[in-house]
DNA sequence: CGATTCCGATGACATATGTCACCGGCCCCC
DNA sequence: GGGGGCCGGTGACATATGTCATCGGAATCG
């Protein structure tokens, strides 16, 4: 029997995929959590073999939530779920150390599959995804660059950003514009869309 | 026998939705689609009793679909699903004349008893909505602003949204000004996403 | 070692953006 | 007819944002 610890934050779709394991005759969801740090102690709790986190969650969203597992209870396998597969994430799940990866354009008993190969310590990555991180641009922004273009994200001026980062105005204006060169962006906002879409922060 | 019609883009929820809609005796799901146009036709093929729609779709949203079905096959019933809840979606829906309206935070079996109410003729609506719903301050902006917060959120300058709009720039920065003291936003980006929060755009 | 390159950082400068006061025209409603 | 609100518009002004030249330090490489 594998035991899962299913994690997301949407009700109506956590209930869905919890129903239809439960299904199947050799798995076994024994906690579920709405969000990642639940996730995180629920999974320290009960040990299971697959721990499977949706990526979008707030206020700890899945590849955080994932770190955080891995290193208490290293035995357990992460599965990772996303809605949008923006290609840099896959990078970031894998440094992270999760072993499986779907997009939630897949259906629930091939996710089935998945759970089962994962929890048998092969990894998991949709052919899909997998092609697309290839592709994907290498990330061309620095640091602070993606520093900044986050705090962009928030609406923050670039003076909260300064202050944020302890860093001056200027400075920060500095990397938002050399961040918009690289992302061919006419404003930090569109620079920031786009360093998002692409994954990247 | 109650016939059904689903449509969600994500694979994952619409499958297991489908799957555990299927289970129950009285529910018989006839058609899915994953867009908003597929299943307008799909409802005007099979004249189900009620279409199950996912309110964000691309490129037809769940609103849109609404429309074009009810028009068409005006017998039957639309209930909208929707992940973020914002307050003013939910005057829309109701306008294009929409009988059930849920969020998905609601569980499958609970949706199950919604589709039954509503292929019954009843109306349902999430009752923590509705409150958002009547709490909900009425769009303090005007048509203009409107559409200036709209252009910003794709990251358009003033000058380019002065172009689209047939404006002077300055009548722009007028119109962005007056929508961020209003939404006591303290930039047009940030005004702009405290509309779309609220569901006036 | 020296040259080169890249990142982090700064300040000066030009432009974009937001604020304010104000105008005329239009429409609706008392 | 006279308000009041929305719309389109202008100009002046203050501030925020984006661009550029430049610098120091760390790493890399010949």
């Amino acid at each position: 029997m594998i035991r899962i610890v299913v994690a997301d934050d949407e009700e109506m779709i956590r209930t869905a995929i919890v129903s239809l394991l439960a299904m199947e005759d050799d798995l076994e969801v024994v906690a579920q959590a709405d969000n990642g740090s639940d996730a995180v102690s629920l999974v320290r709790q009960h040990q299971p073999e697959v721990v499977l986190l949706d990526l979008e969650m707030p206020p700890t969203d899945g590849i955080e939530a994932a770190t955080q597992v891995l290193s208490s209870v290293p035995d357990t396998r992460a599965v990772l779920m996303t809605r949008h597969a923006r290609p840099g994430v896959l990078r970031r799940a894998m440094a992270a150390g999760i072993t499986g990866f779907v997009p939630k354009s897949t259906s629930v008993s091939r996710l089935a599959e998945v759970l089962r190969d994962v929890a048998a310590s092969r990894r998991y990555v949709d052919p899909e995804l997998a092609a697309q991180a290839l592709n994907a641009d290498a990330c061309p922004l620095t640091d602070r660059e993606l520093d900044a273009l986050r705090l962009t994200r928030t609406h923050a001026s670039v003076q909260q950003i300064a202050e944020t980062l302890h860093l001056a105005e200027g400075t920060v204006r500095n990397y938002l514009s050399s961040a918009m060169a690289k992302t061919q962006s006419e404003s930090r906002h569109a620079a920031a869309e786009v360093a998002w879409q692409q994954g990247w922060i």
